[in-house]
DNA sequence: CTGGGGAGGGGGCCC
DNA sequence: GGGGCCCCCTCCCCA
């Protein structure tokens, strides 16, 4: 049966998932695992999966109507310099050819108090400067900007560091699932699974406490919240708990955190 | 109005 | 690198 929000929104919709209600923070950093690694080139479109691509074409660095990159820098490298807007920031110092492969991007920066404190040198690429604000400003051009998200979504805005996480992502425009029985698309497999047993009733997690079964697994959490005496979302002013995040929304705006 | 179920979306992790 | 899976989340609907 058709429902208004099974219908996959327009892609300008403003739904955006809240997820700083209980993750710790939204990181905007490059994760330590990417620091110093080259980020990869991202290839022709046509050279991927047409499922994942099929007709987005996809945003690269290169293509970015950003600032360009240095002429000595090569396009191959597939660093994303053109994302930094600090880019067009002065910096201290040239910046050296950098070797790209097995340097790290290690907070080595030398104590400014210290006795070494005249010399200060990029862990990266060995350049070293004569001031601890020269350093940093060269960091921030040559070392930040390397770890910057660059593999844009040209239908949305969203940015991922890897090429895999694009062409994930691009999934969700080009929902390469269909289903057989009423041709609805989804992005995953395992969503269209999901969807199929809408259709076959099949319902494989059970409630060990009621044994009421669910199609999905996240249904039965859900429901397993209603078994608990202190549900896992807790209003912050009157310490009532509620076993979903929504009704906790619902709570909030009912105007009980509003009278404090 | 509230609480709960149904259905689905998206990012991350692991193999 | 891709698929499967997990987790967390939202939205809609209904009792």
């Amino acid at each position: 049966m058709p429902r208004s929000f099974l219908v996959k929104k327009h892609i300008n919709s403003a739904k955006k998932p809240n997820y700083s209600e209980l993750e710790s923070t939204t990181v905007f950093f490059t994760p330590h695992i990417y620091r110093g690694l080259p980020l990869p080139v991202i290839p022709q479109a046509e050279i991927l999966s047409p499922a994942a691509y099929s007709p987005i074409t996809v945003w690269t660095t290169s293509n970015l109507p950003l600032s360009p990159l240095p002429s000595d820098l090569s396009p191959i490298s597939g660093y994303p310099s053109s994302l930094s807007d600090t880019s067009s920031k002065d910096h201290s110092g040239s910046e050296s050819p950098r070797s790209d492969e097995d340097e790290q991007m290690l907070p080595k920066l030398t104590d400014p108090h210290g006795v070494e404190a005249e010399k200060f040198q990029c862990s990266l690429c060995s350049k070293s400067y004569s001031t601890y604000s020269g350093l940093l400003k060269h960091k921030q051009l040559h070392c930040d900007a390397q770890t910057r998200k660059s593999f844009s979504c040209k239908y949305c805005e969203k940015e991922y560091v890897s090429l895999g996480a694009l062409k994930m992502h691009i999934r969700t425009h080009t929902l390469p699932c269909v289903c057989k029985i009423c041709g609805k698309a989804f992005s995953r497999p395992w969503l269209l699974q999901g969807h199929i047993r809408t259709h076959t009733g099949e319902k494989p997690f059970s409630c060990p406490h009621c044994n009421r079964a669910f199609a999905d697994r996240s249904n039965l959490r859900a429901h397993l919240q209603t078994h608990s005496d202190v549900k896992k979302y807790q209003c912050k002013n009157c310490s009532k708990t509620f076993s979903r995040m929504s009704l906790l929304h619902k709570h909030e705006e009912s105007g009980c955190c509003v009278a404090h």
